[in-house]
DNA sequence: CAGATGTCAGTAATACTGAAATTG
DNA sequence: CCAATTTCAGTACTACTGACATCT
């Protein structure tokens, strides 16, 4: 490919410096990094939000997995739908509530977090790698500020 | 069992403090807000790129933008297309190469480019809102070594 | 011939919207 | 009736791939 979209001279100047595309920059390197980690191990990140949320919370309905997990509903149902498929996770209705699946996370996908634990690790090494330590813990306190911020709105 | 969503703990540990996470809502945030405020002079961020790469080279082929821009050439066509539409750009056959396209900004392109500025203007300033001064000169210092750094990648 | 260009069709991934059916 | 849940269908934006015809 003779495009490389993570090269910044060349954008216009109106734009080289804006937040916006240096956050869209820096963000597609780092799902770049996240989505090449993780398929080493057969996964999408939805499926490893979703699994390391159930890990954490245990059982839970799609509903609630999806908040924790900052996933949309409607997206929930893809991803997981997937993921039963692979045998990482079971759904069953909810006897005391039958509007709800109650999703668990079966041995198997249990096991197989642990290598994408790693995964994720070595993604977040690499996407840092440029940065000193000490530039390192200052990005993250100020795109946590950032973020933060945006919860509300 | 319930989830408050407005806590910004909600997702995974593991996930939570992640420079990818990070990253993501931060720039998922700030896209939606650049949309926003260019939706109001009728663009979306692909045609203002173009536009205000245009506008810095003046004429050029549709590879050159493309380029410039940051946008694969498949996608420049179709955006190109709405703009012609719109009737803030022309395109037309390269006399000395005829596999070119020669884009130009039209007067009226031209006018309304001014418009789409000031937009990228207040949608930075509502982006960086939540930080001081020297945080978001901080935050671009880090992130614009982070974007230099994924060039060979 | 190789290489650049414009074009089209299609895909991947995140994110979101609307609506329907079921249940509480 | 209203609200929550699951599900499906569809859209938006960015990003990328493969292919093809044309032209240098």
């Amino acid at each position: 490919v003779d495009l490389d979209l993570t090269e910044p001279g060349t954008v216009p100047k109106r734009v080289q410096a804006t937040p916006s595309w240096l956050l869209a920059r820096a963000s597609a390197r780092a799902h770049k990094l996240l989505v090449e980690h993780l398929s080493g191990v057969g996964v999408r990140p939805y499926h490893y939000r979703l699994l390391a949320t159930l890990e954490e919370t245990g059982q839970s309905s799609q509903a609630d997995l999806g908040r924790a997990a900052h996933i949309d509903r409607s997206d929930v149902v893809a991803a997981l739908k997937e993921l039963e498929t692979a045998g990482l996770v079971t759904r069953a209705p909810d006897p005391r509530n039958r509007r709800r699946n109650i999703v668990t996370l079966t041995p198997d996908g249990r096991h197989r977090l642990s290598a994408m634990h790693a995964a994720l690790s070595a993604a977040q090494q690499a996407i840092l790698d440029p940065l000193t330590a000490t530039e390192q813990d200052e990005l993250v306190g100020l795109l946590t500020r950032l973020t933060a911020a945006g919860q509300e709105t």
